[in-house]
This record gives C-alpha cells, structure tokens and sequence, in this order.
RNA sequence: GGGCUUGUAGCUCAGGUGGUUAGAGCGCUACACUGAUAAUGUAGAGGUCCGUGGUUCGAGUCCACGCAAGCCCA
C-alpha cells in the first residue's frame, strides 16, 4: 500500500481535515464507534438542525418548486401531549419529509385548536363553578364571573401546556412551523370564519330550525348532554307504559302494537319503526280490554313477552270475555323490511292534527331492538331525538301547529303541557268516556308530567299518562297499560323530569350538497379504504344538517344580528363590516358610542353581545346568543389559517386543496368530515386529496391508557430512553398506522436492537476497515458497476430494487411497507448476507480493484439507506449521512437537504437476484445436512450434488458455485443432469393453471398423476404432452400443465426446499481431515491471540508440540495457510518444553507455544 | 342497537385475483462461527388460521350466521 497514488491522495484529504475539524484521531476519516447512544444522536442532531436552520432550508431550498400541501390539524393545547401524539405527528412527519426529498416544497403551518366545551369545563372546574354561574354576580352561597373573567381564564388555560407540546414536537422531530402558528381565536382567525359563514348564509345554507335537545320545563331551559350526565340525574321511576294498538289500512281488523313509556307523545305519532332484518307475526287473539278479536303484529321474539305459552294451546273459539287465559294463534311470519310503506290509522285522530301521506306509514330503525316492547317502534318526530332523526330522513311530517308568528311548534308547550287542541280533545274525551279525576280538567290543564306540584296521593289521581292510557282502553286502541319502573333523566335543578323538545338552533343546511359530498369522497384517497367508503361514505349517505349552534361563552361567536320578533336579520361577514353597521348603529342613536371604541378588538363574548345594530327597518337587531360549533374553527382551517380572503389568496390558493393530512380515525365524523363539509359547499372542491385515519395506541395488552390506571406511556420519557429514531421506527414498521397499536416498549427494544445495531455494526465495520486502509469515497473515481465482483452487482441489484420499493410505499402512503423492505434489505441482504461473504475482500492485500469494489458497494449502500430511511428515522439518518459525508466533503449539510436517488434501473439484475437467492437456498440446506451428519462446517467437504432439470438452473448455480463452496466449505458443486441417469423425478399438477381447465375433473387427474412412474414423466418431458384417459374421457395434459421436480437420489442423504434439492458426500479423506485440522487450529490460536489480548496486525511465532501425526501432516501441507491467518512469522514443530497452552482439539490435546514477536 | 375495524405460533405481524406441506421476527432449545465479537450464523420445536354452516374439484382467503375485542354514532 505504502506509496501507491491512492495513498498519496487519501493523505492529502486527511491533512484538509485535520484542520477544518482539528480532530485528534485525525488519521480515522470515519469515525467509529464502540456503543452507540441514540438518545443523544436524538439531541446532539436536534441541536445542529437548530443551529443550521436544517428545517427552514429545507423549505427555502425548494423556492419555486411545486407545491405539496400538508394541513395540520391543531391539537387542543390544555393538556400534556401522550404517546398516541407521537404516532399522529410521526404519520403526519414523514410524507412531508419524503415529498420534500423529492423536490416538492412542503410548508407546513402549525396550529392550536383553542375553542370549546373541553376547555370550558376544565375552567369550571378549577373555578369550582358551573354554567349557572357564569355571566351571574356572585350571591350568596354561589360563586359567580363575568363572562369577561371567564373568557379571559379560558384563554389562559388554552395555551397552559403548548411548551410541552412545543418540546414533544421538536424531540420526535416533527417538522412544522412552531414560529407563525394559526390559533383559532384569534381575531384574524375568527374574521375569516364570519367570512365563510356569510357566504353558507347568502347561499341560503344556513337557517334556523329546530333539533331534540333535553329540556327542562320546570327550569324553562335546555340541558347539555354533560349536564345530564350528571351524578343523580338519572333515577329509577315509575310510568304508565301502554302498548297502543295502530290500526292497519288494507289488512282488515289488524294492528300493529308498538309500546311506549311515555303515552304523551302518543298524539304526536306520525309513523312506526321497525327492525329491517327483524322476525315479525301476526297473532289472531283477542284484545284484554275490549274482548274483541284482533289480528296484532309485533315482533317474533316479544311474543312471550305478550302472551301467556299456557294460553297457546286454547283454541280461539272457547273463549269467553273476562278469561285470565287469553288464547292466541301465530297466523304468519316476516321480515320487517316487508312491512315497510304499510299504512295505518292515526291513533288520536284530533282535530287539525291531520297529516298527509307518508305520514302513518311504517319505516325502518335501525336502533330498533326485540330487548324490550314489541319490536315496534312509535314515532313522534317532536320528542325523540331518534324519531326526528329518522322522519327527517324518510321525509315523513310530524305533528306541529302554528304558533301566532307561523312557527312550526309542538303539540306541548314550553311549560310542559298540552296545547288546547289537545286539551280540548281530551277534555271532550273524558266526558265521553266519563272518567273522573282528581280534578276538573279544563283544555289548559294537561302537564305531560307532573310539573303542577299535584298530590299523587289524592284520591282519583290521574296525570295525563293515565287520562290517555283510560280512553284508549276504552277505544279498543290499548293493548296492554302497565306501571313501568326505569331510569330516566331529571333535572339537576328543579328535580323534575327532563322531556326531549325541539329548541331552536342554527343549521347548515349540508343535506343540499350531501350527493356532492358523496361525489368527491370518492376521489379522496383514504387509507384504509373501508374508512373512506365505510365509515365516512356511510356517514355522508346518511347525512342530516350540520347543528352549528352552542350555547357555551368560551368560543366563536355566530355573526348573525335578529330583531326581536325574528322578522329581520342580518349576518355579518367581517370585521370592517361589523365597524360599519355599528356606526349606523350610533349614528341612529341605538347606542351612545361603540362598544369596542377606544378598545382593543375583541370579537368574543360578552363584548359582541353589546353591539345592537340597525335593521332596514329601524329597528333593534341582537347578536344571536350562540356560539358555533368548535368543529367549524377547525373545518375552515384551509381558508382561517391565511386570513383568507382578507390576506394571502396568493398564498391560499397555491396550497388549496391538501395534498395530505393525516389525525386519529375518531375525527372522521369530526375534522375530516368539516374539513370535507366546508370545502365541498364554499369550493365545489376535495380540501385534501389523500388521508390517514390512523388508529389509537393501547397498552401493550390492548387496553386503553389512561393516567388513571396508570398505564400510559410517557413520551418524554421514552424518547430519553430509546431516542426518537426507534420510536419512530417502532411506531410505524409494528403495523399499518390505521390498525390499533399495542404499545410494547419491548418493541421498541428489538428495533433497535435488530435493525440499528445491525446497521450501526455495518456501518462501523466499513468504518473501520476503510480508516485502516485510508479509503475514501469519490464518486467520479468508483469503479463502474459492471467490473465490480457478482456480489456487489448483486446487492445493488437489490438496493434498486429497494428504491422503487420504497418508492412505490411512500407514494401509495404506506410507511409500514416501506420501513419494512428498509429493515429487511438492511438485515437480510446487506448485513447478514453481503457483509459477511464480502468480509475477506476487506481485510486481505493491498488497495486493489476489488477491495476498492467492495468499499465503494458498501459506502454507497450505507449512503443510500441514510438517504431512504431519513423519513423515519430522521436524525439517525442524518448522523449516518454526515459520518459518511463529512470525510469526502461531498455531502449537504444534511440528508434533509439533499435530492432523491432514483433506482438506477439498468443496475437491476433479476438473473443475478435469482441466482443468490440459489446460493442462500443451497446454503442453508447444506447446513442442514452437515448438522443432521453431524460434520461442522470447519470440517472440509469434497463435494455436493445437486439435481439440475434445466441449461438455465444449471448455469444460474454454477454463476455462485464458489460463493456456495466457501460458505458452507466444500470443494465443488456436481451437477446431476438427465444424462447422469440417477435421478427420481417428482411429478405434480400445477393447480392454479389446470384448475382453470378441469374445473371438477380435477381430482381425477389428481390421482392420476400420483401413480405415475418415471416411464410417464420421460413420455410427458419428451413430447410435451401426454393423453390421459379418466371417467371414460381422454384429456390432453400439457407439459405446462405439471410441475417436474427432483426430491430423491438413490443413496444419498439429500434435502429440499422450493423445488431445489441437494446432496452431500460426507466422505472424509484423509486429506479433507488434515484440512480440518488446519481450520481447527487456526481457530484455537486465534482464540489465543484474542486470550493474551493481541492485536490484529500484531505478529506471533508459532511453536507446536511434535506429538501427534494427524497434526504434523496437517503442518506439512496447510503450514502457509495457518502462518497466514494467524500472522504468525514462524511455524515450527519440536518437543516442547517448559511453558506451554494445552489447546483442546475436540478429539485430542495439543500443547502449543505462541509468542508474541 | 347501528356503522366500521380487528381476530393466523407464547408475543408482534406477513399471507394480490381461492391452489397441494400457512410464513417472518422476537422468545425458547440445540449447535456453529470467532479479524463486525457486549456482534453473527444455522437448525429445531411451536398452528383446530375465533366458531358454525355454505359455495367450490379445492377455503386462512369468498358468502351467511354467530362469538370476542376496539372505535365512532345513537
């Protein structure tokens, strides 16, 4: 090596380097290391992004470039991030760090969701306040805060954990701009949202209307689902429940019988529901109350419920009125779907509560049950959120009235009772009937509950349930009344028992676009599929208007301004707006001054709620008092985050719509479906073209973390125990991101065990031997490929391969695939594979081709792999990267910053593939048969057999033939052809191909083709096919039909894997054995040099003990071979005396004397 | 209750369009290698492919009905 150009030119590189980087170990141009502590690279890479500004290059870098698009759909900020956080942010990471390589410019905007009832509630709580006391002074024994105050403390709590948030983001290496985030309440934020709410508005989008809240009549007010959720809220009581009897029209004297625990909403029936995949009857019997025959239908599985199985053997004729046993006869069974569209009549035909077709016809529930009831459910479209829901969809009226204004409103009022419509027919009914009551009943008097402090103890006592339940008795309309205990919801003020009413709310009408909805989802991407058509296709199937309305402080307030009467209004659609319409206001005199005069502009509550503006007409307009669902903030993220329209179109438009994005699959329903709501109806446009819906992360026995339980996985602290890299990587090569994540940190143990370790040996191993012979990569000076030995064609071959894998992964977004053909190439291939075969062409002779070969094929497969993996193993892989840059001065400053390698298709080599795939077959069964003969692999072997049926398979081994001897230590390869004359040949269908063509004939032929002996195979291989007569019918088998293979040789000990079979002679000579006895040796004394800690060019002489014939002939002829590996100067044999090692030989001892010289 | 997802070795996961003997890694057992060495290789054991029916010459794969777990919605 000494003087060689080579030398000469490395030395020079290595005197430049000495002075820029003033290393001390300045000879090792590589650096190496004994342990590797990712955690820090994690940290000391952090820290040279930072100071390198790696990530605002790698933006700049692409100035002009096309655009990718990334949306980031913001993080609540009032709690600490958790270990689910850092597989949504890794997913979201990762693309955009790929896209980036391949030259897309990738900005990507970071964000805080920072409105809603989350935030509200953890206020309340450290407030030890409720709803109730906001916007109320304190009194006595409660607490009370302004809205002001409240807000204020909101918007506090809002932010508290962001620099937790801020530290998780940088640590796992997500990139996104932490400097210029969009916060949603943030004027600007807010102003673009009252933008695009006044265009839903011009379009006649959004209305107000009504939907099924609970409600409390005692209290006048409606109850948040977390307020009933409250501890007490649901008690156990006791109700009339009736079974109504609902006549059929077209189906003499039949009825459907359908039950209800609250026989009030029975006036405001309007359909029926049933279960489509339900088992229903029909029952001839006779009603309990009238005795008359009926014809009844209810569910098949309720039927014991309703009757007596002591009464199914009576016969319908012997009964007479008033018999306990009420005897009855299943007449037919159906599927509910067939019942769907029957008519019937309405069961309380009151006066001006008529309605027309569809209404009083049956439909399908799909929350219809058999658990309770008959499996039949009654509709009352006012009082269940469910029954609303369901009309809504089928388009079936309910039952309303006008009120004075012509507003639709329920049959009950606010207070909790009757209309007189109903009152007065109920009224009229009891004197009809002759029912008595604890009190005369006047047409006002009918509270559906007992809101009136009435005593249920009086004598007579009857509420409305029982008035109802009496005179449908009476009508032949009941078919069974009875007290009902269950749990219903109360109130948490008043005690009283909450009713389900419609309340006003606002709407965004996106029924109108829901088949556009439905259109454009379908050019989404979604990975997985099933949640796109699935669970988000279903959910737009089945769409229902947008509830916009809350009615909470803490959030963006709905710009709408109505007179008191409701006749005018006026929606406000910017700030500037907003400045105009109040000074008319005050110009007009409404107000003294502007609310916001001399302030700082602040559009939440209570401040807005001041401003009263001017209608047309002149006349006072009020702010609606709700606020807007926190799920449009987010929904308009595309358009709020740049101000739009009002700044940056330039900016919205080249990044509109998203390329990508990425969150949990719980906001399918919630940010995907806004996202995709808000876009379709504004833009006639997709606002993102490809979308992860990743699942959640469990503990590693697939339960949900929680603090409390205490299972949760802290990132922080993992990250400082793994480091970012095999977190990552763990994350997203366990399994796809869309499937349910049990969290083992054992997992995390083994990547970076199996796949770090392995590449960081790889990598140090080419680190050492390249500093021992001063190589250095220069791409212009590599040896072309094609003069490169096998094995490097052959593993670049699969590193092409490799690329295009990847590749193909990241661009049909499936990291999974792509991080494990990474791991897989780096393990297998690279490391277990070519290292280990290529390992001798690193350590022997000069600075050769070959050698030179063998370095460039490793560097530029590390290199390649730093450039692959640098997605998800960010900062590894830039730690990588430099290691093998810094030296050679070629690099960027950062793999991040560099342009993606292409495969080089013309390096790819199928042939070459196949034939070490051969090599590693061959291999391992060869190891197979030395274990099974108990022969080690040191012990030489003359020769194997291997059966060729093929010129190509022949020539595809004999390509890696010395590759095969020197791995598993045999001296050649036979081939054993045709001509040989030895070989049994196997013969079996080839089902995919003769399955298309048999079809059942198959088994025949099958079995035909097991009794075959070699007379058939040579007739068949000769001529290319072969008539075969079976069930009286002669087929023509084609060659290709079948599958010809060699299992067996006569004699030998042979064994098979994927069609190829090899032999192994395991006849030791006596010269095979003295070669042996060479390698023994060499290993003993190795294992010596490494005893007395030599080192590996430190040279030895060598004196063996003269005792054993075996061992001196061994000497005479393998004497160079042992010299040479054990770099011993000297080798001599004599009597030894004094100091010696007793080296076991296995089979015996040898005392030998080694010297260090 | 509905929609969707998942169920394959002790554990984590692969298994286009149905094809004969269902694979990998970890773990376990044994052995080998020893100039990548706190590394590595090879082999072995380990399966009712959640269950039951069905379609088919043939089902882990397709269909139906269940069971279990999870998410979302009621």
């Amino acid at each position: 090596m000494q003087g060689s150009p080579q030398f000469i030119f490395v030395g020079i590189a290595q005197y430049i380097l000495f002075f820029k980087f003033t290393r001390i170990d300045a000879v090792k141009t590589y650096q190496e290391f004994k342990q590797v502590d990712y955690p820090h690279i994690g940290e000391s890479v952090l820290q040279y992004w930072k100071e390198n500004q790696i990530f605002e290059k790698s933006i700049s870098n692409r100035e002009g470039a096309k655009t990718f698009t990334f949306y980031e759909g913001p993080p609540s900020a009032n709690g600490t991030p958790g270990i689910h956080h850092v597989m949504a942010r890794t997913l979201k990471d990762i693309f955009c760090r790929y896209k980036t390589l391949r030259g897309f410019q990738v900005k990507r905007k970071g964000g805080w969701d920072t409105h809603g009832l989350p935030v509200e509630l953890q206020v309340e709580k450290e407030l030890g306040i409720t709803k109730e006391d906001i916007g109320k002074n304190p009194t006595a024994g409660r607490a009370g805060i302004t809205v002001a105050e409240y807000n204020k403390k909101c918007r506090e709590t809002v932010m508290r954990f962001k620099n937790e948030w801020d530290e998780l983001t940088e640590k796992i290496g997500y990139w996104v701009d932490l400097e210029d985030p969009y916060i949603t309440f943030d004027s600007n934020y807010i102003e673009s949202l009252w933008y695009l709410l006044k265009q839903l508005y011009e379009k006649g989008l959004l209305y107000k209307g009504y939907t099924i809240q609970p409600y409390s009549p005692a209290a006048g007010t409606g109850l948040s689902s977390h307020e009933l959720n409250q501890p007490g809220c649901y008690r156990e009581v006791k109700d009339t429940s009736i079974t109504g009897q609902f006549k059929l029209k077209g189906q003499p004297n039949t009825y459907i019988l359908a039950w209800t625990t609250t026989p009030w909403t029975l006036p405001s029936n309007s359909a029926l529901a049933i279960g489509e995949n339900l088992d229903y009857v029909k029952v001839r019997t006779f009603n309990p109350y009238t005795h008359l025959p009926v014809d009844v239908i209810l569910a098949k599985a309720r039927v014991a419920s309703y009757f007596s199985p002591k009464a199914a053997e009576l016969p319908l004729e012997d009964y007479r009125p008033g018999d306990k046993l009420i005897p009855y006869q299943v007449l037919e069974e159906f599927k509910g779907k067939s019942m769907i569209g029957w008519e019937y009549e309405q069961l309380l035909p009151i006066p001006g509560l008529a309605l027309p077709h569809p209404a009083f016809t049956v439909v399908a529930g799909d929350y219809v049950t058999t658990e309770d009831g008959t499996g039949i459910v009654h509709l009352a479209k006012a009082f269940g959120a469910d029954d609303f829901r369901t009309l809504v969809q089928q388009k079936v009226p309910g039952i309303f009235v006008q009120d004075e204004l012509g507003n639709e409103v329920p049959v009950v009022d606010r207070q909790g009772k009757f209309l007189p419509i109903v009152g007065e027919y109920l009224v009229a009914k009891m004197q009809e009937h002759g029912i008595s009551a604890h009190k005369t009943f006047g047409p006002n008097d009918f509270y559906v509950k007992n809101y009136t402090q009435d005593d249920e103890a009086a004598p007579d006592y009857k509420n409305t349930d029982v008035i109802l339940s009496i005179l449908l008795k009476n009508e032949n309309k009941a078919f069974k009344v009875e007290k009902y205990e269950h749990s219903y919801p109360h109130c948490w003020r008043t005690d009283k028992p909450i009713l389900y009413y419609p309340l006003e709310s606002w709407f965004i009408k996106t029924t109108a676009y829901k088949d556009r909805m439905v259109e454009l989802n379908k050019t989404i991407q979604w990975k997985p599929e099933a949640t796109g058509t699935g669970r988000f296709g279903n959910w737009l199937e089945n769409l229902v208007d947008w509830n916009l309305s809350r009615s909470r402080f803490w959030g963006t307030p709905l710009p709408i301004w109505r007179t008191a009467d409701g006749t005018e209004e006026k929606c406000i659609g910017s700030i500037a707006e907003l400045q105009a319409e109040i000074d008319k206001s005050v110009a007009a005199g409404l107000m003294t001054a502007s609310p916001y005069a001399g302030k700082e502009l602040d559009l939440h509550r209570p401040y807005v709620d001041d401003v009263i503006l001017l209608s047309p007409k002149g006349q006072k307009m009020f702010r609606e008092t709700d606020l807007i669902d926190v799920w449009f903030d987010s929904g308009a993220m595309p358009y709020a985050q740049w101000h739009y329209p009002f700044e940056n179109k330039d900016v919205f438009a080249a990044n509109f719509p998203a390329d990508y994005i990425a969150e949990g699959v719980d906001q399918t329903r919630g940010w995907f479906f806004t996202l995709h709501a808000l876009s379709v109806m504004l833009f006639d446009s997709v606002s993102f073209k490809n979308v992860i819906a990743n699942g959640l992360v469990l503990d590693k026995n697939g339960n949900k973390m929680s603090k409390r339980l205490g299972n949760a996985i802290d990132p922080f602290k993992t990250l400082k125990e793994y480091g970012p890299d095999a977190l990552r990587w763990y994350l997203l090569s366990n399994a796809n991101p869309w499937d349910n994540l049990k969290f083992n940190l054992d997992g995390v143990t083994e990547v970076q065990r199996r796949f770090f370790g392995t590449l960081q040996n790889t990598y140090n191993f080419f680190a050492l031997y390249a500093n021992l012979d001063a190589f250095i990569y220069r791409a212009e000076k590599a040896i072309p490929v094609q003069e490169r030995a096998e094995l490097d064609q052959w593993i670049l071959s699969k590193l092409q391969s490799l690329i295009l894998e990847v590749e193909a992964a990241m661009d049909g977004y499936d990291a999974t695939k792509a991080t494990r053909a990474i791991q897989n190439f780096t393990v297998d291939q690279l490391s277990n594979w070519y290292v280990r075969l290529a390992r001798k062409r690193f350590w022997r002779g000069d600075m050769q081709a070959d050698k030179q070969a063998a370095y460039e094929t490793l560097y530029e497969c590390l290199f390649t792999l730093s450039q692959l993996m640098s997605s998800f193993a960010p900062f590894y892989a830039d730690w990588l990267y430099k290691n093998l840059t810094e030296a050679g001065e070629s690099g960027k400053a950062s793999v991040h910053l560099t342009d993606w390698n292409t495969a080089n298709h013309s390096l790819i080599n199928p042939d070459l593939e196949t034939s070490m795939d051969l090599a590693q077959t061959i291999s391992s069964l060869v190891h197979s048969l030395r274990k099974k003969e108990k022969i080690k692999v040191r012990q030489p072997l003359q020769r194997i057999l291997v059966p060729v049926l093929s010129e190509k398979f022949k020539s595809q081994v004999a390509h890696v033939a010395e590759l095969i001897q020197t791995e598993v230590n045999i001296k050649e390869i036979e081939y054993l052809d045709d001509a040989s004359g030895i070989l049994v040949k196997n013969i079996k269908p080839n089902l995919p191909v003769l399955g298309k063509k048999l079809g059942p004939k198959m088994r025949f032929v099958v079995a035909a083709l097991q009794g075959w002996g070699a007379t058939e195979i040579n007739q068949i291989e000769r001529e290319g096919n072969y008539l075969l007569s079976v069930e009286g019918e002669e087929i023509d088998l084609l060659l290709e039909e079948v599958l010809i293979s060699s299992q067996d040789i006569p004699g030998w000990s042979v064994a098979s894997d994927q069609g190829v079979t090899v032999a192994l002679d395991v006849n030791v000579t006596e010269e095979l054995k003295q070669e042996g006895v060479a390698r023994d040796l060499v290993n003993r004394i190795q294992n010596l040099r490494k005893d007395l800690g030599l080192e590996v060019q430190d040279k030895i002489t060598l004196l063996v003990s003269d005792s054993n014939p075996l061992v001196n002939a061994s000497i005479a002829l393998f004497g160079g071979y042992i010299q040479e590996e054990t770099q011993a100067i000297s080798l001599s044999l004599g009597k030894l005396e004094g100091e010696a090692t007793v080296l076991d030989m296995d089979e015996f001892e040898l005392p030998v004397r080694l010297i260090k010289a």
